[in-house]
DNA sequence: TAGATTGTTAATCGATTAACAATC
DNA sequence: TAGATTGTTAATCGATTAACAATC
């Protein structure tokens, strides 16, 4: 068992989407000061990321295709696991469709919901039962993961059940913090939440430039330097 | 302009999120402690994320609707933001019909699909126009934010046509990093990786789990009591 | 060899937590 | 008043970055 900090997991995903477009170009090493680059990070940092996993050559970099193998290895990319959807509106519908998962080892067997409507279809090659199925399929095919997708008000209701089923992750897109026994790993992912961030930091920099702006004017009729930009 | 952290702003639309909920129970103070304990973070972050945008009421704690104004004001959830919407696939989809987007001021005045059977669509009351259309009405109605569900293939060129119409922020779901001028914001999404995260972490608890297991089958066969967890 | 790049330790940076005086 | 809770400073913790010897 490696113990690797999650920190270092969350930006494994990440050098294999590079080093995959390097190995498509026929690259076959590549540096730490390259992978930095474009991860926007210190060289060092890609340096210790993958030492956890293995070394690299001298005056060459690391091995493209070598280091996406033990990153595959490391994150289990090639056992896949099996997760439970619940909720197959458009959400669940579109994780359904996702292509990304298949690649990192997730594998939606079933997806369940409470419309009648729904529930008997096959959408994107996997079957919608309905609700009342959940628990009972959860326990019986010892199910581990549970992806939410249903409405709001039912989520945190949903998942206790799962939680009672036996499941031990559960992902939630619901705009809603779901508790969970210690003992499960909670994943909220929030896109509202998200989005406020992606806002802020939009309007911030739109202060900057108004800012910049001003400065300009001042400068036009005074004829001061501009304040440079605090580094 | 209160510059107020990033890290302080990822968290206030959770706080808002759990005031919601206390206000919909006639709660009317709420303390640091009550929101430490369901955001799972120590009581003095509260206060001083919560101290940037007001100040609390001595042995009651914060108001509830005071505290649930104050960050609706700071993160502009009232003024509503344009954005539009590349790629009406079905996770453009999902986001047209996701409604927590409304609660944070953000509207999909529009989606774009190079596809003509989906092209001039209306989807969740969205229309759907041609992709040709998408850079010149970027520009002539002033949009600052765009969102990406294309193909992962294409994702980089949607954001460079983007980013040339007059973008500022790029939300980016296809599983890919993207990359533009400094000067615009750019958050990729990227599901896959949040879920070699999660599935990372439930690996680890199984081993432990399974380590524990073993402690105890030890412990049986030669009555040693177990070692206690370290904390 | 000289040069490039790794592996790793120490320094720095930033965020969270602990502690406690202030106060209603 | 006594007690609860805030606001804020100092201490701690953890992650990133800088520096540099090792090495192919």
């Amino acid at each position: 068992m490696p113990k690797v900090d999650v920190v270092t997991v969350k930006r494994l995903p990440q050098y294999h989407q590079i080093l995959q477009k390097m190995k498509q170009r026929g690259r076959e090493y590549v540096s730490s000061e390259q992978l930095a680059r474009l991860l926007k990070v210190d060289p060092s940092l890609v340096r210790k990321d993958l030492a956890c996993m293995m070394t690299g050559v001298q005056k060459l970099g690391y091995p493209v295709h070598l280091t996406m193998k033990k990153i595959e290895d490391l994150l289990g990319m090639r056992n896949t696991k099996e997760a439970f959807l619940a909720g197959a509106g458009s959400l669940g519908q579109a994780l359904m469709a996702y292509t990304g998962f298949k690649q990192y080892g997730l594998k939606i067997a079933a997806a369940f919901d409470a419309d009648p409507a729904i529930a008997g279809k096959i959408v994107n090659g996997i079957e919608v039962l309905p609700a009342e199925k959940l628990a009972d399929l959860i326990s019986r095919m010892n199910i581990k993961i549970g992806i939410i997708a249903v409405p709001t008000d039912v989520a945190q209701e949903v998942a206790d059940l799962m939680v009672k089923a036996g499941v031990l992750a559960i992902w939630n897109f619901a705009p809603v913090i779901l508790h969970a026994p210690d003992y499960v790993i909670v994943r909220n992912e929030n896109l509202a939440a998200e989005y406020a961030k992606l806002s802020y930091k939009l309007e911030q920099s739109l202060c900057r430039r108004s800012e910049v702006n001003e400065n300009y004017v001042f400068e036009q009729t005074d004829g001061e330097p501009a304040l440079p930009e605090g580094k």
